[in-house]
DNA sequence: TGTATCCGATACATCGATGTATCGAAAGAC
DNA sequence: GTCTTTCGATACATCGATGTATCGGATACA
């Protein structure tokens, strides 16, 4: 569904730092023979999983899918987690730090006053960039939904996400906006949290990505600037 | 996890008028023999594939647990549906045409004219009923973002509900009422919509219904009445 | 009540997925 | 380079789910 190579890279440097010290531990040697084809094999198992997981759906994927994707046999994937669930979790949770790395990065950009507008563009621009991660994102909360150890993990991902904006709301409400028609910047924040959703649930029927984002700036331009932004 | 008795009968009138003639078409006989077990078990089938897809979620349920749940074995299933993917069908639409019923009567209420807030109250109460069914209709979005055809179908039904409220807004928007912060009326219903699912998302995350009808009137009046409703 | 038809239970054959135990090979330490 | 440790491939045993074919009891209709 998307491309496959290279993308490895990626993930292999995420995980180096990651949790990579936990199974060493719990398998005896307190680091080692740390193992460099470990890591290997541990991102591009995650990687296939994401190429698999977004094309049938976490439900329908069996850990042979994904070994074969990956171009492993099932042993490695024993070696490497405990089944299909703790992969989902440990995808799901690098995926989506690195996406949160990006927001922060977006919404940092401008100088220490916010340019509303501009910073929603921007943020639009990453939260709606890929589809497949859009379509895993949501298979992850309909997981979560009955995992209520998993719910509170994403829960408090969701919480520091709206505090972030929150934050950066209120650095920028002093100024020259007025009072949004929403209370004060925490329900703001959740407000935008809430559009995302809601912009997203449509994106997975109509798979129409540059609707979703211009619909989505209209949709957080309008709950932030009150009606003296660019609506229509 | 929700009371399983006597719910029974709502389902047996639904499917009284339902895709019955279908099956016999397709067996032969046009309408002969119309068999009043049938409709039960078809019924109870639909109850029971409920109560299992809101508990396990639609990925990890069996055709046998649906049956077991249902007090019936394999053959009664494959006698009634062809696969799990067409009972999950049946399900949405049986369930989703009830929901459907109940916004429109919230909506239709008042006189011709329309009191927003109060029209707020009822729909929110209406979609926030039941935490199962946003469990079961999420899981539902998520298996029709990868199936084209099924995807259209809830499109359209997304569609005729956003219909819906438009023309009733519309009718209300001429009178007293400033524009929305949106456009149109169109956009508005759009945005009507996205809440609901923004809201949902958390909803079913942290499962606090009570919060989430609050905070869905709050989203709604603001992005409906710029800000004269009763935000905070 | 008889009877033709329909429906759902049972039994069976098959398939795919899971988890484990074992072993050869690769990789790091010296 | 060797040697030890780790990793991942292979083979195996098992289990659960699927779909089908068949049969007996239920149901509608006369």
């Amino acid at each position: 569904m998307t491309e496959q190579t290279e993308q490895v890279e990626q993930t292999e440097q995420l995980e180096r730092t990651g949790q990579q010290a936990e199974r060493d531990a719990q398998a005896g040697r307190t680091t080692g023979r740390v193992t460099r084809r470990r890591v290997r094999t541990r991102a591009r198992l995650l990687d296939a999983a994401f190429e698999v997981f977004a094309a049938k759906g976490f439900g329908r994927v069996s850990i042979e899918e994904v070994c074969e994707a990956a171009g492993y046999s099932r042993g490695a994937f024993y070696s490497n987690f405990d089944s299909l669930d703790e992969l989902f979790f440990a995808l799901y949770r690098q995926r989506a730090d690195l996406i949160a790395e990006q927001v922060s990065g977006a919404l940092a950009l401008d100088g220490p006053d916010l340019d509303v507008p501009a910073a929603v563009d921007r943020v639009t621009e990453v939260l709606l960039l890929d589809l497949d991660w859009l379509l895993v994102k949501t298979d992850f909360l309909v997981h979560a939904a009955r995992a209520p150890d998993v719910a509170q993990t994403l829960l408090e991902h969701r919480a520091r996400l709206r505090r972030a904006i929150a934050e950066r709301l209120a650095r920028a409400r002093g100024l020259a906006e007025p009072p949004a028609v929403l209370g004060d910047v925490d329900s703001a924040a959740h407000a935008v949290v809430a559009a995302y959703d809601g912009v997203t649930a449509q994106l997975l029927l109509d798979k129409d990505v540059e609707g979703a984002r211009v619909w989505l700036k209209q949709l957080l331009t309008a709950l932030l600037t009150d009606g003296s932004g660019t609506p229509e």
